[in-house]
DNA sequence: GGTCACTGTGGTAACGATGCCACATTCGAT
DNA sequence: ATCGAATGTGGCATCGTTACCACAGTGACC
């Protein structure tokens, strides 16, 4: 899959020729004919500078091509302009969303962003969090996996945002979604569109995130004096395939349901599978809703309704917040900020079924011959 | 949208309190009862340390929970062990998947990753540069907008990657798709269903991506010896929206097309939405292939034909060749490999609809009036 | 027994920037 | 005229680490 083809060696001996040292603050200084501490100053924007001399001070670093070294000014002023971010799979567009979010904001603060993916394991999120003491970042934002990695920050001084969900018994500063508001809207939808029987199909409830995407489908259905019937809350691990399969499993077991709420964007997409494949109509047959606002759920027909959880303005947030506590202008108190979702309903709701024809698979279609 | 809630600041007090001095390897020497010097061979593994003391050090070191500061490392040893990313758009799953396997290799490689997306700006991408050098990156993996960047970074001796395209003129190490080979294996799909009328949505030619797609194309057609009609190739920006225009505008234009070729993921999708709302049924009113696998491609009905970039691998690829560059196990020539892409056919591509039927906008269905 | 290679350790000087202090000058107020 | 404050600049030490050199001990070999 992998071939080699060409290599052209024209450009890289001239590269090493043009490879003169790399000028400091001291070439700086003699070229503009003042102190490096002067030099400094002017640069920096701290203590006494006449403004003839930070204009020649610039001239001259403009014409020497002078970049400080970020490196030995972190180590002399003991802070850094990078702030590490922690999370579980970039590949997941919500994370990918709210990285790129993150990274917006403080690249224009002037920040960069050192990302490390810890793919949900507590041990590779603890490595990500030495990594970032070693390099000394001046902030974290974690989305976390285990309370080790934020404590480990924490207690050596590294102030910590937590993005998405929060880790009990820490006092960081935060940025979480409102699950159990969106989860309720949500729920409520269905049950105003006349659904009795609808079942939550979800990963975990130990994370704040999935907890309170449970409390919020149970509030809903508290409100309409629902029942709860504990075996509509379907548990399966967090990948499409086995959420698929837990779906298959649940119609097979109840097929009473007449809607499905996948509790985030990867679960929906097994669940759309599963519907797909059982050859069953959505929502003719089955309502179908998700958390998380993704592209392919506007492209798939019918269109998926779903929690957006502005996933951007997220990110910004804990940038904003990183910036702030930075700055100081944070009190010492932790700040934890909501970001309100909101539903956004497309063709995957309708009014349920005659109650008395239960889904069955249709015989026409075997799982495994429809072509996708 | 952002609310504040709840702040409980019990932990950040006891966090003050354990604020000790972060101990330096003069504590872990004094604590071992070696010299730093000592300490410092026995962890970097450079130069003579007797294996007794070594264990030593490294008690020693779990004991006072010492972490090396990478930063005066650094300085010292005028390395570091991050490097650059510098792309385009980290919410497009093909920069985020390239991301991806970009990181997960070299993190295992002991190598943290600071990424900075440029948004396709060029003034952006030398900012990004700029960092780059300020941070003293060892190496950088760009999928370069302009040369400016790249330039810059090779003239101070920055070892770089350039992934996905190529700027011209230049002899950096590179890692690139078979764009020629996945374009022409595409079209000669559709050649070989039937189809003699295939126009071709892109939205640049001047980067090596899109001019090897286009050659691809081409050269397909001039091996099935059907001439090239310049109309075909339709021009669009890189925008779902304005690839949806473009196709629409096409159709009005030529309702003798019967196959669509989309050069890349975006275009792809917003080529699928023309095509619905126009009421027109892929496969049999016309075919539609993309440039790029995406998850959507495959949830959507009917599931998209398209080329696989092994995205991944191609991340892999760019950081294995920083890895080999910076061991200087690569030599001095440029090095550049080919990733080989797949299509995969699913059910959007079939034999034309008979040539006497031109397609037209369906009167039934308004274009704005259609739920997704 | 002397030379040499090898092993193992400690001392010292950087890496490049900046914080702090000392010092010089100017100017307004007493 | 004298003092104090404000303005401006340079010198020096220092951040935490490692490269380099010096040097001591051990054993092998002629």
């Amino acid at each position: 899959m992998v071939g080699k083809r060409e290599g052209g060696g024209e450009g890289r001996a001239e590269t090493r020729a043009s490879l003169r040292r790399r000028p400091t603050i001291q070439d700086l200084a003699r070229a503009a004919g003042i102190s490096p501490s002067t030099a400094s100053r002017a640069l920096s924007g701290n203590g006494y500078v006449s403004a003839e001399v930070r204009a020649r001070v610039l001239a001259a670093a403009e014409e020497i091509r002078y970049v400080p070294d970020s490196i030995a000014r972190s180590l002399r002023s003991r802070t850094s302009r990078a702030v590490g971010v922690l999370i579980s799979d970039i590949r997941n567009p919500f994370y990918a969303n709210l990285a790129a979010g993150i990274e917006e904001r403080l690249r224009s603060a002037g920040y960069h962003v050192i990302v490390v993916n810890n793919d949900g394991e507590a041990d590779a999120e603890v490595e990500g969090a030495r990594t970032f003491l070693a390099v000394r970042v001046s902030a974290a934002i974690v989305t976390p996996v285990s309370d080790r990695a934020v404590r480990m920050l924490m207690s050596d001084g590294v102030p910590v945002v937590q993005a998405d969900r929060l880790v009990d018994g820490l006092s960081s500063d935060a940025v979480l979604v409102d699950n159990v508001q969106g989860a309720q809207e949500i729920t409520s939808h269905l049950v105003d569109l006349g659904h009795r029987t609808i079942a939550l199909l979800i990963d975990e409830t130990d994370w704040t995130s999935g907890a309170g995407r449970l409390a919020g489908y149970r509030a809903a259905l508290r409100a309409a004096g629902i029942p709860m019937d504990p075996a509509l809350v379907v548990p399966t691990r967090f990948q499409p395939d086995a959420a698929r399969e837990a779906v298959d499993a649940l119609l097979d077991r109840r097929p009473d349901v007449t809607a499905l709420f996948a509790a985030n964007n990867l679960l929906a997409e097994g669940a759309f599978q599963a519907l797909r494949l059982r050859g069953l109509r959505v929502p003719e047959d089955l309502s179908l809703v998700a958390f998380d606002d993704l592209p392919w759920m506007s492209m798939v027909s019918p269109g998926i309704t779903t929690v957006d959880q502005h996933t951007d303005e997220l990110g910004r947030t804990c940038a904003q917040l990183v910036v702030d506590r930075i700055a100081g202008s944070e009190s010492g108190e932790a700040t934890v900020r909501y970001i309100e979702p909101s539903i956004v309903i497309r063709s995957s709701t309708a009014t349920p079924r005659e109650p008395s024809v239960p889904v069955a698979r249709a015989a026409s279609t075997q799982a495994g011959s429809v072509t996708i």
